[in-house]
DNA sequence: AATGAATGAGGGTTCATTCAT
DNA sequence: AATGAATGAACCCTCATTCAT
């Protein structure tokens, strides 16, 4: 009996907890870290500052926690993705909307939020490593290492491309789409512009494919083939 | 006397203005715009916080005056090479090694100016049109366009390409470079870093490859015949 | 059955209150009063801090009572001093002894505690009458006077002593030469260092004053004259 | 011509600087140290918060400041003092009076400042050695040192006292004369109460005189030898 | 009786900006 | 034109105390 509410309690703050990172979420990416305030984000959240302070220690230690939300989200999502059916190509298409789709949630907030966590967090960027963020962002750079080398083993992608450069390739195109799509407003056809995005990092994994002219000369032959049986049918 | 150099007092202050810019500049690359006080920027410029007001109205207009030089320099670099003699690919190396070069320099603090600016300057993305850095970066990128259509004119790439997507490819991928290149310390292989990304893209511009285009219409020119004879064989 | 022990939960609480007045002292001869928070007290108590103000009303009503204690502790050792077979000279340096080992115990808390109280409790030393403190502090401070002046009645004192200057300079200097063995370490001479201090005092208390020296001699002189003429007459 | 007014900009801030510490003092003196707040301070003195903070770092600068004016004054004193012709009886209370005159200004400022510059300087006793206070309260103890080595060297005390204990007996029985006279309000009565403790402790520097001792026993033997001689006479 | 989450007034401190000199 | 002392609003954070559970 206790046990059914053995974890109110705890379910009580982890929602308190909750609010506030929503809360902090919102203002941080509609006016920047530091515009906002930590009574902003109190009254937003509706609890009282000291409560805030209560739940995390300092207004900096409300990014890690942000970040680390996203991430898990970013990564659960994509982990599901490439549980799922789909070939390579496909794989990389629904990583990169995925991607987008929480990158230009909150008014852009999680590329606002790196940026400003590397002006507090760090000190330089070689000091990088080791740092939360950069290790949130290790992890989940995995899944398009995984992905593209999973395509490898399937014979979809060549073996001898730079995986570095072309990781380099698609999230920085990913986060420059973003920006692209927020200045013309034009999320309506994001799935077509990441399309647009992705295509040429695809086309320059396999390509040229020694495999596609053979198959273009095989169906032209085929359609010769079709066109004369048509002509000895309508011959007749 | 002083009169005989009457236009000094003038180069005097830009003089001045400049120091203050360089010493902003070296602060901000090292340690973060919000990070940064005036007293700090005034004193490594060696003069009064006064003063400083005197040239600069706040301390937010340091930021488009640095901003503003950085891309003049980036824009003056680019136009000298595109000026040259080179073929469209090597333009695409030598402009991208040109941004990098920029955008590393005191600490990456191109990257960190932007960054701060995006939350200093803009309430939303949505309002980023008409701002000086949309300005500034509109002019600048229109150095890869000018590029890649110069190269569609000299038939070194397809027509049919998606110019907005690779131009976000193309600086979002160096500027994941860049910070990858930070990030291992790896400056020395910068030159060969930047192949290994601008390839890809330059790759996906001519494919399909120059054999297969012939093939395709040779087997169009087959359909073509085909048909032909079915429309014959059908028009009997 | 609980009420076998029916004055259990009472002793209960009493350990409790016992507790959170341990923990207290502990902290407040550790770091002082105004760096203690009632949570680190709370948490040392292993109670939680509700609990604490169930059993102080605000954290300065701690004060008076860690106070009483030491006091009651004080006076307890000083009476028993007082009843034992010692001569004056020995009940000085006893109660000197007692006094310093209290005040030294738990990181000089003592001094500390009387430091921090009386800008706690007090807004200027005029006022200090009628506070706890005080009362404690006269109550305390007569063990010094009772002890003098039964050593007056004993006749190891002269009468003629200002017993208000000798408890200035006894308990002052004990205050003192606390201070000096906590900057020397030197807790283990302790006994003899304390004899230092009130030896002087107890010379100063007693006859045969300086000026008896001299007048012992005229005494002698007369006396022989005395003698001489009792000679001159007894021979004639 | 300028050097005229050379030093009246550093005499402006050098006047700011005292009037700021002139309220602390005040303050502190009449709440405590803790009781004060930064802009009380800066009200009193008649500056902005801001301003109290050009002039000092943090509100603990104030205590180095002040107590190094207060200590800096009693050498001063001191110093005159012992340059003046007196003998050493009159020097220790002519030192003593200087001490309690200092130590009771600002209602006993001097006093709660020490003490609470202990809560908040140290982290206990031990550590006090190196500290601004320290070195002060070293420096000025030395007077009292000086003092009584010049008068052992003059003959007017012993050779074998123990300097250490008189020092703390002396230090300490004038800060709880403080207290005793602004408990009794008796300040009028100051030179006199002042008397009353420096006479036992200089009592004891001196008797009992070494000459004494055997002159008694001299005595002694001499009234034996008048004795014996009556006796006889009287036995005739 | 015990808990500990919530409170919110108030603390020390910062810093872009102004202005008398 | 240059100075730098002065400003004061606003910031982040602390902590004794309360109260619903």
């Amino acid at each position: 009996m206790p046990d059914a509410v053995a974890d109110k309690p705890s379910s009580r703050t982890a929602q308190r907890e909750s609010e506030i990172l929503q809360a902090a979420t919102h203002l941080f990416g509609e006016e920047g870290f530091h515009s906002v305030t930590t009574r902003k984000i109190a009254a937003r959240a509706g609890v009282s500052e000291g409560t805030l302070f209560n739940y995390f220690g300092s207004k900096n230690e409300l990014m890690p926690a942000i970040l680390g939300r996203i991430y898990a989200e970013l990564t659960e999502n994509a982990t599901r993705i490439l549980r799922g059916e789909l070939d390579s190509r496909q794989r990389l298409q629904k990583l990169a909307e995925n991607h987008i789709t929480v990158m230009s949630r909150d008014n852009a907030l999680f590329m606002r939020m790196i940026q400003a966590y590397m002006n507090v967090d760090l000190k330089g960027y070689t000091q990088i490593e080791g740092s939360v963020l950069h290790q949130l962002n290790l992890s989940y750079a995995w899944v398009f290492d995984v992905t593209v080398k999973e395509a490898m083993a399937r014979g979809e992608v060549r073996r001898d491309i730079n995986l570095s450069a072309l990781r380099d390739l698609y999230f920085g195109g990913l986060e420059y789409l973003t920006r692209t799509l927020f200045l013309h407003n034009a999320f309506d056809a994001m799935s077509e512009r990441v399309d647009s995005v992705v295509e040429p990092l695809w086309l320059s994994m396999q390509a040229p494919s020694p495999a596609t002219a053979p198959d273009l000369e095989d169906a032209c032959r085929r359609v010769e083939a079709a066109a004369r049986k048509l002509e000895k049918a309508a011959g007749k």
